[in-house]
DNA sequence: ATTAATACTGTATAAATAAACAGTATGAAA
DNA sequence: TTTCATACTGTTTATTTATACAGTATTAAT
């Protein structure tokens, strides 16, 4: 897929944003008086170029025609997280879903896919999807995404100080992680802020 | 609020579905064409009468400038069920919750808001909102809403037929629930679809 | 060095659209 | 009985909107 200027890729996020907060899409006027364009024609031509390299549709002959390409659209899921690679590179990104509305705390940057029984306690399961929203600061009692040394793992923050770490999974069966932040790789990638699982 | 009549209400649900359908709202000639009607005015009356009513607000001099009143759309969130009342029964509903999207497989006629610990070992716990389709055939291994005796309940169906029904909590402490729906009153209300678990 | 893509202004126009006004008919409410 | 809301058809018009065409300027690719 062809990559985007920075005046489209802003265009694009323009009509993505109207389209969650006003309900439609934007005209071309629309478009011209955010940015500053003296003529529609601009936002015209953005369009075009928008629609050539496959990120939204344009109807022609409607109003307000334009949708957006539903494989640019939509938060991703993370599943299988490869070792040493950002969480959300693209190889990681299993698929995304189409995700609007207002059912979490915060913003939801993507959905990672739980492995394991480590939290079964606290009803997160095995193939359930996690919400997290990316940040660093993340305070005791917090479910959080960490990464140890190129391993993402999610837990309860127990402590978190420049000595140590406690990490604390919510299952009997399995041990609190200590780390020393000076000495292993440590990282927070976010905070979970809920659970999305679908029966099939 | 007052009511819709039988045809504002089929409007009003068709310009739902053209929103969520095609992403963004329709003209008053494409309601015009969908009804049938052989003036765009018809459709133009019934906005204004829905607008007067308050489920929708029409943005003047704008094209497919309609927006429905949020207080209508939405997902039930079901909390308590007051005693012997319908599960969907307005007191019931707590709030609702915009959820466009395909996350789950099958329509989610409503959340339920879960209480107790019975269903624990799945990873359904108190406060989880589950998703339900309404509907009435349900095999064993599925997670169901049933009703006993005016009282309503999440948990697995273990075995359905005219003389028995075994609902099984997942959890240890309890046991399994049988009943005989000739004698008792039971009905099964729907399907748990999936979880919904939000984090403050 | 030339072409193509990007990023705009400016003008123009056909088509889409909202929305008013004038009717007809029906049933429910006052 | 009269009024009001509903539910339409039919016509008209101002405005909104999409979209083509003619330019200018800049940068990246060939």
């Amino acid at each position: 897929m062809k990559n985007l200027t920075t005046r489209q890729s802003e265009i694009l996020t323009f009509i993505s944003d109207v389209i969650s907060n006003e309900g439609m899409p934007p005209t071309r006027k629309e478009i011209a008086l955010k940015f500053g364009f003296k003529s529609a024609n601009s936002a015209e031509e953005h369009l075009k170029a928008l629609d050539k390299k496959g990120y939204i549709d344009l109807h022609g002959g409607t109003s307000r025609g334009i949708s957006i390409n539903k494989s640019f659209l939509g938060i991703p899921i993370v599943g299988s997280v490869a070792a040493g690679s950002p969480l959300l590179a693209v190889e990681n990104v299993e698929e995304r879903i189409e995700f609007n509305g207002n059912i979490f705390s915060d913003s939801v940057d993507y959905f990672l896919r739980v492995k394991g029984d480590s939290m079964n306690e606290v009803g997160i399961v095995e193939g359930d999807l996690i919400a997290i929203n990316k940040r660093k600061d993340v305070k005791p009692g917090d479910i959080v995404v960490a990464r140890i040394n190129d391993d993402v793992t999610v837990k309860t923050l127990f402590h978190l100080d420049k000595r140590k770490v406690i990490l604390r999974p919510e299952n009997k069966n399995y041990k609190n992680i200590e780390i020393n932040p000076s000495v292993e790789n440590f990282d927070i990638e976010g905070k979970c802020l809920g659970v999305l699982r679908n029966y099939n």
